[in-house]
DNA sequence: CAGGGGGTTGACTACGTAGTCAGGACTACG
DNA sequence: CGTAGTCCTGACTACGTAGTCAACCCCCTG
C-alpha cells in the first residue's frame, strides 16, 4: 500500500471519483462561486481520501505566478540577519508567499549578484536584499522582477524597484544623543563594514547627533560585525584616555569592546559608556548588562513585505519608505562621564 | 523598451530567433550530447539576446521533481540554527538544489507538522527538520517525500525517512569528560528543552560519561536556550556550595550562566568551571573566556544533505548514519577544583 | 406560455519544458 | 554500390492547472 501510485494524485484523479469535471475541482480548490454545496463536499471528500495537494509546478506555469519570495541574506549567522529573515519568513507565509533563500558569501566579489541572479533562475516573483551591500561595480542587474532593498542600493535602479531605509539613521542618532545627554564630551563610533547600508546608516545618524550637538567628530573605527573585531577597536580605543563614551553598531561586536575594556582594567560604565545595537538576547546578561538599541524586526519585515508584495500583485509603484524608529534600551553599561578632576 | 514584453521569452522564442527548434534549444540548455558546436552557439546567442531562463515550472511540472528542498528550523535566531541554515543552503546549492524555509513557532503544539505541510504544498522533493523537537503525538506525518532529521523524530516513521543523530551525544560526553579530568567531583548539566532532540542527546553524553566515570548524577536543570533562562538556572546553581563544575547544552545560556555567577561573587574558573557549546563567535571574548564544544555544522550539514539528496535521486535507503566528532576548545573558564580546605 | 436571468457545470485550451520516436545526413565498411 | 552505424534535428506529445466560453437547469416575470 505504501509503493502504490509513482505520481502523486492530480485533480482529473480527484474529479474522476468524486464523479465530476476537473475544472469543477479547481474551482473547489480556489473556493470560487458557482460550486453548490453538495458538489464542493462531494470533491473534498475525494480529495482528502486521495490526499490531494495542487501541484504548484503546475499552477505557476498556468498563472505565470510563482508565489515565492527570494531573500538574499547574509553567510555568517549574526543576530540581526537572522531575526530579519524569521519575521519575513512569517510574514510571506501569512500573505500567502513562500519564502526561497541564498546566503552570500561575505567578502566575495559579485556574491550578491550571483545570489540574486540564483533566485531568478530558481523562480520567484519578487527578491528581498536583507543585508544590502555596496559591491560597487560588482551589482549591475536588471531584474525582471521586483526588488526590494533595506538600503539605497545602487545599482538595480531598475524600473521596478523598491526601497526603504529602514535600518539605522534613527539608531546611530538615538544612541548618541543618549550618550551625550549623560554629559560626555563626545562620542566615538565602532561601525560595521563601510560597504554595508546599515553600516553606513548608523554612521549617518551618529554623525548627524554630533553635528546637531556641535560636537567634535572622532576618527571612526571600522569592524566587521564580529566579536573579534570589536575587541580590537576595544584595545585600540582603550589606549585613549580621552574617550569616555562608544556606540558600537552592532552587540556582537559590543561585546568585544567590553572584553577589552575588561582586559584594559577600564570601568565600563564607570571609566567608559559603551552602547551597542540589536539587543541580542545576550545583552541583558553581559558584564555588564549591555545598553543599546533594539529595532523591530517584525515591524520592518512586515513592512517591507507589504510594499514588495504590493508592487508584485498590482504592479505599482511602492509607497515612500517611513524611517522606523528605534528604541533606546538603558541597561548598566553606561553613565555619566566620572568628573574629571 | 523597459515595459515590453509581458511574458518572459520562452525557449520557442529562442528557437526561432535561432531558427532550430524548440526541443534543440532545449538540448542545449541540458548540455545534452548530440547537438552540433554552431548550432550550439547559435542557440546560446539567442538565449543570451533575449534573456532567456528556463522556466523551472514547466521544467517541474514536466519532470515531476522540484529541485528544491524544504527546511523546518527554528523560530528564533540561535546561532547553532542560523549556522546550520547556512552551511546546508550552501551545500544545497552547489548540489543544484534550491531552499525553502519555514519556521516553527517554538513553544505551539503542531507547529513542526505545520510548517512540514507548508512545505509540502509548496512543492518540495525532500524535507529536513533542522532542528527536532519531540512534539509527541502532535507530528504524525505520511510525508509522500523524503525527510531527513537531525534527530530520532518518532511520528515520521514512515518509508522514507533518513535519520541521523549527529548533534549532542558526543558532545555531551566529550565536555563533562574534560570536566571530571580536570578533578571535578561530578558535573551539573544546565540542558535545553527536554523535547528537543539536540537537547537530549547532550543530557545522554553527560549522563554516560558520568555513568562511565562511576560518579553522582546531579539533578538536571533544563533551560530553553536563551541567555535569560541560563541565568536563571545559574542563580539556582550558585546557592549550592557543591557546585564545582557545569556543563551548560549552548553558549547562549552560558552567558547567563555567567552573569549569574558574576552577580553571585562566584569566581569562574576559581571558584566554579563552566562548559558552553556551539562556540559562538562571541564565547572567545566573554568574561572569562568561555570554554566550549565546537560543531562542525558544514559537515554535519554536507553530511545530511547528501543522504538526503541521495535517497531522492535513488530512492535507495539512507547509509546508516556516523557520529560526528565534537571539538573541544578549551579557553578559560575551566579549571581544576580549588583544594577542598 | 415565452422569455429572461442567475446559478451551476463541463469541454476545450494554453502555459513551457523535455521525453519519445522518426527521419535525414554523413561515414565506414563489406 | 549497398548497408549498417553515428550524429544531428524536429514533430509530436504529456505534465496538471485554471481561463474562456458555451450549455444546461430552474425559477421568476411579463
Amino acid at each position: 500500500m505504501s509503493l502504490a501510485s509513482r505520481r502523486p494524485p492530480g485533480s482529473t484523479d480527484v474529479a474522476r471519483l468524486a464523479g465530476v469535471s476537473q475544472k469543477t475541482v479547481s474551482r473547489v480548490m480556489n473556493g470560487e462561486p458557482y460550486v453548490s454545496e453538495a458538489v464542493r463536499e462531494r470533491v473534498l471528500a475525494a480529495a482528502r481520501e486521495l490526499g490531494y495537494r495542487r501541484n504548484t509546478a503546475a499552477r505557476a506555469l498556468n498563472l505565470g505566478r510563482f508565489h515565492r519570495i527570494g531573500v538574499v541574506s547574509l553567510g555568517s549567522a549574526l543576530y540581526g540577519p537572522s531575526s530579519t529573515l524569521v519575521a519575513l519568513e512569517r510574514r510571506a507565509r501569512e500573505t500567502g508567499y513562500a519564502l526561497s533563500i541564498v546566503h552570500t558569501l561575505e567578502g566575495q566579489d559579485g556574491s550578491v549578484m550571483a545570489a540574486v541572479d540564483s533566485l531568478l533562475a530558481q523562480g520567484v516573483d519578487g527578491i528581498i536584499l536583507s543585508e544590502p551591500i555596496d559591491e560597487g561595480q560588482e551589482l549591475r542587474i536588471e531584474p525582471e522582477v521586483p526588488v526590494l532593498s533595506f538600503g539605497p542600493t545602487p545599482g538595480i535602479d531598475g524600473p521596478r524597484v523598491v526601497v526603504t531605509g529602514a535600518s539605522g539613521v534613527d539608531a546611530g542618532r538615538v544612541a548618541t544623543e543618549h550618550l551625550l545627554a549623560l554629559g560626555h564630551a563626545t562620542v566615538w563610533h565602532v561601525a560595521g563594514p563601510s560597504h554595508w547600508w546599515a553600516a553606513r546608516d548608523r554612521i549617518n545618524g551618529w554623525r548627524r547627533a554630533l553635528d546637531t550637538a556641535g560636537v567634535a567628530q572622532p576618527p571612526l573605527i571600522e569592524g566587521d560585525w564580529s566579536p573579534a573585531s570589536g575587541y580590537t577597536a576595544g584595545r585600540m580605543l582603550a589606549t585613549n584616555p580621552e574617550v569616555t563614551a562608544v556606540f558600537v553598531a552592532n552587540d556582537e561586536m559590543a561585546i568585544g569592546v567590553l572584553r577589552a575594556f575588561a582586559e584594559a582594567g577600564l570601568d565600563v560604565p564607570g571609566r567608559i559608556s559603551v552602547v551597542g545595537m540589536d539587543d541580542i538576547p545576550a545583552a541583558a546578561y553581559l558584564s555588564p548588562p549591555l545598553t543599546t538599541i533594539r529595532q523591530d524586526f517584525e515591524a520592518v519585515a512586515a513592512y517591507g513585505l507589504k510594499l514588495l508584495v504590493d508592487e508584485i500583485e498590482s504592479g505599482a509603484a511602492a509607497a515612500p519608505h517611513d524611517e522606523l524608529p528605534a528604541h533606546l534600551v538603558v541597561r548598566e553599561s553606561t553613565a555619566p562621564p566620572r568628573e574629571t578632576s
